[in-house]
DNA sequence: TCTTTTGCATTGCAGTTGCAACGTAACCAA
DNA sequence: TTGGTTACGTTGCAACTGCAATGCAAAAGA
């Protein structure tokens, strides 16, 4: 019935026209028109795709979480397999980080967002859950990590979860901001996971 | 010669005004009529103090930065004198938490600014001296507590304060996004003052 | 073949935006 | 008093906004 034309892959396209705009100038200059003309498609096509600017809006911010699992994902997968829980958690943490211009990009969007969805409480609900989720990962690595006799047991890992997910967004904020190189951040890291799960000991 | 007006007091009227706008709505309902009509006031006065939108949103970030800055003033006076370094920490980094609605208020200001510079990075130089002097108090802090011998000396200042700085903003975003409770928050700012300064002893 | 649905482009519109221009009234120095 | 400066208020405008409406070609079913 349709003229064989993927949907999702459309609202992709523009959603990453609306991130290149996003990341580029920020929020506020999302518009139909904008982000047609970045997508290299009329504003009619755009406005068939959604029906409102809101819920445009709302596609991209899931886009941007995508993007960013995706790339969790990937680099954990390229740790092999069982690697330890440290090797874990700083892979995964720096690879949110937005160290080099693509992960910029993104996290320029996402603190976009972020200030976006504080305004629209109904819109965050979404991203609770995912937190949520990344948070019960983080404290069961560093669980892992005290049964097997390399971190202090003293840690709640709970909270330690909490503070060092919470580090890694506050270090990313002042990536972008500019305030400290990406050599201060990942030594901040590293130190805090030599924090939660003991110094590192090279020789594993 | 002039008509006998503060300048300074009416553009921290109309800046004011900006404020709550954007607390409630968010930076891109910032326009210069609607900021005129929170202020009470024409948008043809408005345009006499600022020449631009631009003008007036530089000197509103300002603003917001005088207000944590005087609010953090505040609470450590409110200590006396010569607190220990870690209520001294404690003190300052709760205060720049939004924990009550007065301070979400700002925290959202804060954060829309945020983004607002990430994309303007000309706008954001002028906040890295501010974020390097912070740091260097918090590094002396931390000092201060190992030569005092209630901290671990293995631990690097320099790098604990930028730790520590990055998980209150850190968890101050998370607050914004309702992904955390106060509680939460709070627990977790303390176990990490526990593992930089030292476990806290009650009978201090 | 005819009809219906889908995909997309164009146009139009009411509302809003930043900003310039102009007006006027109050004040001050001469 | 005169002239100049300051402090606004009002109006206007070109550009832009989101969105509805309309048109039309292609494809899929009848």
């Amino acid at each position: 019935m349709p003229k064989r034309v993927d949907h999702r892959e459309r609202r992709k396209l523009i959603a990453d026209a609306l991130m290149r705009v996003a990341a580029e100038h920020g929020l506020e200059a999302v518009s139909l028109r904008h982000v047609a003309t970045e997508a290299g498609v009329s504003s009619g096509m755009v406005q068939h795709y959604f029906r409102t600017k809101d819920e445009m809006m709302t596609f991209a911010l899931s886009v941007v979480h995508e993007h960013s699992e995706a790339r969790v994902t990937r680099a954990v997968a390229a740790l092999g397999d069982a690697p330890s829980p440290r090797t874990l958690l700083r892979t995964m943490l720096v690879e949110l980080l937005p160290l080099d211009e693509s992960r910029r990009a993104d996290g320029r969007v996402a603190l976009a967002f972020l200030a976006y969805t504080a305004v629209r409480p109904t819109v965050a609900a979404a991203l609770h859950q995912e937190t949520a989720g990344l948070l019960a990962f983080v404290a069961g690595q560093i669980r892992l990590a005290q049964a097997a006799g390399t971190a202090d047991r003293r840690v709640d890992p709970d909270r330690a979860a909490v503070g060092l997910l919470a580090i890694m967004e506050g270090l990313g904020v002042y990536l972008l901001g500019g305030h400290y190189s990406p050599e201060t951040a990942l030594a901040a890291l590293a130190a805090q996971l030599d924090l939660v799960l003991g110094p590192d000991e090279p020789g594993k």
